[in-house]
DNA sequence: ACTATGAATACTGTATACAGAATACAACGT
DNA sequence: ACGTTGTATTCTGTATACAGTATTCATAGT
């Protein structure tokens, strides 16, 4: 009948981000396993919501789920990363599409993420949280919200491989410049430059790490 | 380390087709509870693996979950209609650029199927059927896998549209037309016109479902 | 040393149990 | 008749139990 006041909210969603936050922090490596009960004793709940968390990574390709064999950390592998990069990169073209007319203070906004950003020295995860920030605000007008749901959904794959590049690497990517190029098309208010740019982007990140996969 | 030869496939999985069904075949209506006790009993298996497929049919949006409250089939949404459409359109066309040349072999094929889809007459389910296996054939050869099956998932919602639409309005819509104007763009090589009548029979075929939600 | 064999253990997938919230409903008062 | 309050019942979210399969580790054989 009427919206409920008080907020609860289910355990599964709070291991969820637990365990995202401990996978894309590199706690839990590619390719390691992930046992429900251990996890379940480790954040002090049942096996239950746990293994509701498990199931939801293993759809999003966090996770593998072997039958019978559970969970584990998917590897890093190229293909994934070509595959959800070329879904990402499309789905964010075209919520930049729809995005309309970037007001003139998102676009100071995302200077300013896109400063500190490249003042960063050394922090992979406050650089791809960063990074992340600057697409986010740079969409945060479409209005296509199941749009915008998905792609942070995706995002969580592209994250785990940047973190491991950039803490390998340790070299931080040119993004910034990217970054600034697109800006300055939308500035102009030129959008199919600002298209071109960004797709580019994309696809040099991708190009970037997939390299770096490859070794 | 090898393959596993014998298949053991989740309950959950059969729960989830199973439910799947229930709900595209409009047995579960929009709006009806599904109470997991009971369909576990029906369906002659334990609550767990039911509410894990319940769980994953809220996140792909077929199902509500509130809490406290258990789940429901989603109500029909003219906005969330728009909102998958425009995903659904934008991926199905990235997937077909993709897809390099489609061979006349598979050219025929599609032609076959858009044959039988217009000799149809009141029989929604045939009939969604076979628009979506339309669609599955046109991309088939697309390689990127995770898109496909993304693709695949998402059509879930406009499904449940097209049966209700179909069901209600009687009407066939007008697609075997627009698919044959495609086929015959691709027959050409024209790929840009070929995109271009692709994503404008999306379009259209989003508009119509709207206009009718809105009624 | 290295591979087979088997028992012990750990862990998964599924079933069931439990506590508390939501809903349905009846008895009561107005 | 209609709204209210209390109670019974249903159902959800989470915890726990159970059965069967992997995995591990020690032992014995080559």
């Amino acid at each position: 009948m009427s919206e409920p006041i008080i907020e609860r909210t289910p355990l599964r969603d709070e291991v969820y981000r637990q365990l995202l936050d401990r996978i894309s922090r590199g706690d839990l490596p590619p390719g390691a396993r992930v046992r429900d009960t251990q996890m379940a004793n480790q954040l002090g709940v049942s096996r239950t919501p746990v293994r509701e968390a498990l199931l939801r990574l293993a759809r999003e390709g966090v996770l593998d789920a072997d039958m019978g064999r559970g969970f584990s950390v998917r590897a890093l592998d190229a293909t994934e990363m070509r595959e959800i990069g070329a879904v990402l990169s499309s789905l964010e073209g075209l919520a930049l599409e729809l995005s309309g007319d970037i007001p003139a203070g998102r676009l100071v906004e995302l200077g300013e993420i896109d400063r500190e950003l490249s003042g960063i020295r050394g922090d992979p995860d406050r650089c791809i949280d960063l990074d992340e920030q600057w697409h986010r605000t740079l969409l945060q007008a479409c209005p296509n919200q199941r749009l915008l749901s998905m792609i942070s959904t995706l995002w969580q794959v592209p994250r785990r491989y940047m973190r491991a590049y950039l803490r390998d690497a340790g070299r931080v990517s040119l993004s910034t410049q990217h970054h600034a190029r697109i800006i300055e098309a939308l500035r102009r208010g030129d959008r199919d430059t600002a298209d071109r740019r960004f797709s580019h982007h994309w696809q040099r990140g991708i190009e970037e790490l997939e390299a770096w996969i490859a070794r």
